[in-house]
DNA sequence: AAGGTTCTCTGACTAAAGTCAGAGGATGGA
DNA sequence: TCCATCCTCTGACTTTAGTCAGAGAACCTT
């Protein structure tokens, strides 16, 4: 990788972790230790369940349990049993807690503010844009890439909520059951493959491919959930897919689509498909493209 | 200040620490706590003072004292009395320390490596220009402005070295004491104010102005150190002095200055000024300035 | 109804990261 | 020379932020 650019990036660490280290010391770390603040934000105006509260912040269960009994004591929170599972508590702030919890959200915002503060107008403008920048590169850089099998709730999680956005976007509606779906079996290894990308665990995207032997690769229910967008996802799953097409052997990659899915076309061109005639009759289907694999020969690109 | 811009700065802050964060800890906590591994690195190759480690990392001697035996134990440095006073000691890194050092050094980019991996060469390249965009602003964000009187052992730094500065720039050279340089009583409360800029403590710029009562007033010893120019510092030492003259009843701004400035040129026009006439014999002068003041009405721009 | 599992809690630890109050040697100035 | 000051170190504490090993209640399956 470039030096000069590791360089800045390390510069850029610098920068950040010192700059809005200190302040965030200042303004948050001021009368409560992380942890309780922490426990505090996370339990949200909802209340949550202790379980679900330990999973997100990664904490033992010994240390929250600790935690909450001095949230409790400072009268900020309650913890009560949940009523269809009484071995699962569920925490929630009381009115004083959220006050608490207000204050603390005051403070990220005066945080915030004084970052921009001695900033001029253009100059504020410019740092936010840039943020805005960093902020989707590295969300970007953080979406992992994995290799499911297509009954995982998971990837039956993308499905349905692809198959939903087609229902809303197909001028004619769909239904699954008059498509040219494959079934699940075509999706599995050796016969194919599924990937689905998460954000912090969440499922957020997916892409499946048929591999069969000695003819073309054809991708299946590519999906990127609307608030991941323009991340460069898709491009990501389809290099993904590509790559291991390729290593299976496989030399032409193909797929149909619907007129109504306009980025995912322009995707497919800028990708390197051609538009060719049609090679089935699926009937939602107004396109289809082709692509020539080159040989496996370049470096994947991550997982 | 705008809520969606504090919402972004936020969100950033959000992104950046929970990314880099995590992976902080994953490649550079691994074997040593974080203290130690601080020290290690701001010791440097060269060796340093033990109450200048102290100073810049802000830390209690107590504490320092232990970490630097914890360090010597482990062979990493060794801690010697000074030549000239045996009251301060020096650290110095053995061998086995740079090593360790350097290991360091290695994880930070591995580090960097990692954040921008799982990118394309376009987002990668557009990731870091935003990263270089961020820490120049944020740097500018950093530095403060304050009055300082000119014989302030900053202030005189900043002086020497804008003198030095324009030695070299100047087609004839440029010697103080043919120049019209006001004596330092006329920077001083209340015939004028001098104000030094300074980042992380170090004065990076300086600039002057005059204040005689019914006269314009007059700014002179405007000064960037280089490595913080680009930073819109010269524009804010200017909004900070015309602030700082309206305030004082003055409604026009003068200054003079070389033809070899051209920077500082562009930024008087963009800042408002006007050339006029030579309104003084300045030798090393070739252009003259002049602003209209605005009623001191607007919000002053931050200290 | 029994036995295994899940969830939370308590007790007993540990390590890191400091803080505070001197002690004691070295130096500088009167 | 003597005294105040500077710099570093040591001893005695504290607070955070955990970890680990059960105990005990609730639940689920058979």
């Amino acid at each position: 990788m470039d030096a000069a650019q590791i360089d800045q990036v390390r510069r850029f660490n610098r920068t950040v972790t010192e700059r809005v280290g200190v302040l965030h010391d200042r303004y948050l770390g001021r009368d409560r230790p992380i942890g309780e603040a922490r426990l505090l934000w996370e339990i949200g105006e909802a209340g949550l369940d202790v379980r679900l509260l330990r999973e997100r912040l990664g904490l033992d269960s010994g240390y929250v349990s600790r935690l909450l009994r001095s949230l409790e004591t400072d009268g900020l929170a309650t913890v009560e049993p949940q009523l269809r599972d009484r071995r699962v508590r569920t925490v929630r702030l009381t009115e004083k807690g959220r006050t608490e919890r207000a204050l603390l959200d005051g403070r990220s915002n005066e945080l915030a503010s004084s970052l921009l503060e001695p900033l001029n107008t253009p100059q504020r403008a410019r740092l936010v844009a840039a943020m805005a920048e960093v902020d989707r590169l590295l969300t970007a850089a953080t979406v992992t890439l994995a290799v499911v099998d297509p009954d995982h709730p998971d990837a039956r999680h993308c499905l349905l909520s692809y198959f939903a956005e087609l229902r809303q976007l197909f001028e004619t509606g769909f239904d699954p059951a008059r498509s040219l779906l494959p079934d699940a079996g075509e999706l599995r290894p050796t016969r194919g493959l599924f990937l689905v990308a998460r954000l912090h665990g969440e499922p957020i995207g997916c892409a499946g491919v048929k591999l069969p032997p000695g003819a073309p690769a054809e991708i299946k229910r590519m999906w990127v959930a609307p608030q991941a967008r323009r991340l460069g996802l898709g491009r990501r799953l389809l290099t993904e897919l590509e790559t291991r097409a390729a290593r299976n052997g496989c030399d032409t990659l193909r797929l149909d689509t619907n007129k109504a899915l306009t980025s995912a076309i322009n995707l497919y061109h800028s990708f390197g498909f051609q538009e060719v005639p049609a090679f089935n009759n699926e009937p939602y289907a107004h396109h289809w493209f082709e692509k020539r694999v080159t040989a496996p020969s370049y470096p994947t690109e991550a997982a």
